[in-house]
DNA sequence: TTAGTTGCAAATATTTTGCAGTAAG
DNA sequence: CTTACTGCAAAATATTTGCAACTAA
């Protein structure tokens, strides 16, 4: 799925491209960084967007309903959101500045499938998992 | 580390045990539960003990500052406890009802300590990790 | 024209802070 | 009696809601 497509299905659904929503759905193609609503506020602001914090939730939650973002939840206690058409992985925090990695494991998405499987057996239904690592980057231990 | 090994570790550290403290401490060491701090300051009602939720808060960050008990996010975005000395495990939470429940697997301990090294050898520094695995429980999935 | 979208102001909810007073050891 | 701890009121932050006005298709 790419930015094109996105256009497209919002087209289907009979749902308006408005100037801040091409540039949102711009911001989660472009950067693949994890975003919270007050950054991407920042970043409009940059673009001479200037809109009100309200349109920016509801947004957000317009593309997460639509399947064309994800949310992620850090020890911030802050919303992070990117694009959902990644391939599969996870992030890697830094506590002391903040920065943002991802990284992929076929092995660990293995396990993690295995172990989904092993839930299911007892009754739980699994419909996703959120795996962060938190620690120190390059640049924070010195 | 059972409870007693926690007032010792106050009282070297001449820190008071206060009633809130002590019963805080006793919630953690009895409930395995995760607890948030509005749920911390409905049950010290039930015990009759009417603290203010500044105190809770700050003693929450206290005990945290102790490694007494561990934060966990949900994707709720509240921040639940746990005590910090149980064997390690991960939660399960129901995205319907909210409940949550915990297993382990040394398998996927494992997976996750080899991958943890592999990102260190990028230098990364890892302190922690959080996981969690999402879906229906038993009861909401009819 | 007509849904879909927006702004504004106000409400929620969680968590934090400053300061003056209280109490545990 | 000393320093840790507490309450209160108010602030900081993120997020949500109702409603009237607006605009893309």
């Amino acid at each position: 799925m790419d930015v094109d497509q996105v256009y497209d299905l919002l087209k289907i659904k009979e749902r308006k491209l408005t100037k801040t929503r091409k540039a949102m759905i711009g911001m989660f193609f472009t950067n693949h960084t994890l975003l919270s609503a007050p950054e991407i506020i920042k970043l409009l602001k940059k673009q001479n967007i200037n809109v009100n914090k309200t349109t920016v939730y509801r947004e957000l939650a317009f593309l997460l309903d639509y399947g064309i973002i994800k949310e992620i939840i850090l020890k911030s206690n802050m919303t992070f959101y990117e694009q959902a058409f990644l391939p599969h992985h996870h992030h890697m925090v830094c506590s002391s500045c903040g920065a943002t990695d991802e990284f992929k494991s076929d092995e660990l998405a293995e396990t993690l499938k295995k172990i989904e499987a092993g839930i299911e057996k007892k009754g739980f239904k699994v419909s996703e998992h959120s795996l962060e690592f938190y620690g120190l980057c390059t640049k924070c231990h010195s």
